[in-house]
DNA sequence: TATTGTTATACTCTATAACTATA
DNA sequence: TATAGTTATAGAGTATAACAATA
């Protein structure tokens, strides 16, 4: 996902690109909602980098700040579950973010931390959800009125539904 | 990714999980396009992986097989590049599949491979089709009869469009 | 005893640079 | 000169096991 790296190569002298390949058919794969997904998210994080990944905020790392600014004080386990994060993985990621003076850990009690933004995290994470909002609006200019709302609501129930059968299939085992 | 491992760890000995923390809020996350998109598409994954993913096929290698099926005899880097994958990254997933014996690579002319499906390979891709058949399926009844329609064309609107942006971004670059 | 944070580790996915052989 | 496949490498993301300190 580094769609803010440099594109060195730009060459396309020649006007087709392949020789014989208009479009090759994907089969059952255009009709598949998990295809789709993929290929929307990939292209919607890669559309995030290019316009604020230059701050060096990947969409994770946008995340974090933005549930620690709607709750400041919450526990690193509490953000990392929210977010569908392991605790073992968050780590780092908190690591990360501290060093970059977004965040800080303040002791809650003698082994947990609350997690707070600081004044540059405030600034950081402002700027990025103004950025976050236009192409969220213009994701809505594409899907029409009730397009945006429709797909939040399709997702919502997929994440949701798919979600507690994984889990229900683990209280099974 | 790997929904199909054990799930050792089944405790929730107490009733709630934990203390004082019914919903996180997510803040603006939660009307988030690209947010919800990423949980859905990890949700449907990990839904992909309990069913099919015991048979050693992961999503990526699904789409490959399911592609050449299509149209056998591609060379690698079209079928690579109609799923989006690079062509240096494809290598290792050919020399895995062909290894799994599920398909060969026929040499074209003496630089490039023409792909095809061995027997096995087409025994496994039908096995998995018929799985992911039935949990498009599934979604469907969740969605309703023109909610899947509906989520698959706002989802080709989003990959097309900013994948094109992207493109774009990287000519006037 | 259960929770919290942590380290170590490994595997997948993705990205770039550079190379060889061939068209 | 451009294309096809390849190798090497690196950075993210995510998974499990095991541990210390604390509640």
């Amino acid at each position: 996902m580094n769609a803010a790296r440099k594109k060195p190569e730009d060459k396309r002298s020649s006007p087709r690109a392949q020789p014989s390949q208009g479009n090759i058919p994907l089969g059952p794969l255009e009709k598949s909602i998990g295809y789709a997904l993929r290929r929307a998210q990939v292209a919607v994080f890669a559309d995030f980098m290019s316009h604020i990944g230059d701050a060096g905020l990947r969409p994770a790392q946008f995340s974090v700040l933005l549930v620690i600014r709607e709750t400041p004080g919450l526990k690193q386990s509490v953000v990392a579950d929210a977010l569908g994060i392991q605790r073992t993985n968050f780590v780092a990621m908190v690591d990360e973010l501290q060093k970059k003076g977004w965040l800080d850990r303040v002791p809650a009690d003698r082994r947990s931390y609350a997690l707070h933004l600081t004044e540059a995290g405030e600034a950081k994470i402002a700027e990025a959800l103004a950025m976050h909002t236009a192409i969220e609006r213009r994701i809505g200019r594409l899907l029409g009125p009730g397009g945006r709302a429709s797909l939040l609501e399709h997702l919502r129930i997929i994440a949701t539904t798919l979600a507690d059968a994984e889990r229900d299939d683990g209280q099974r085992a």
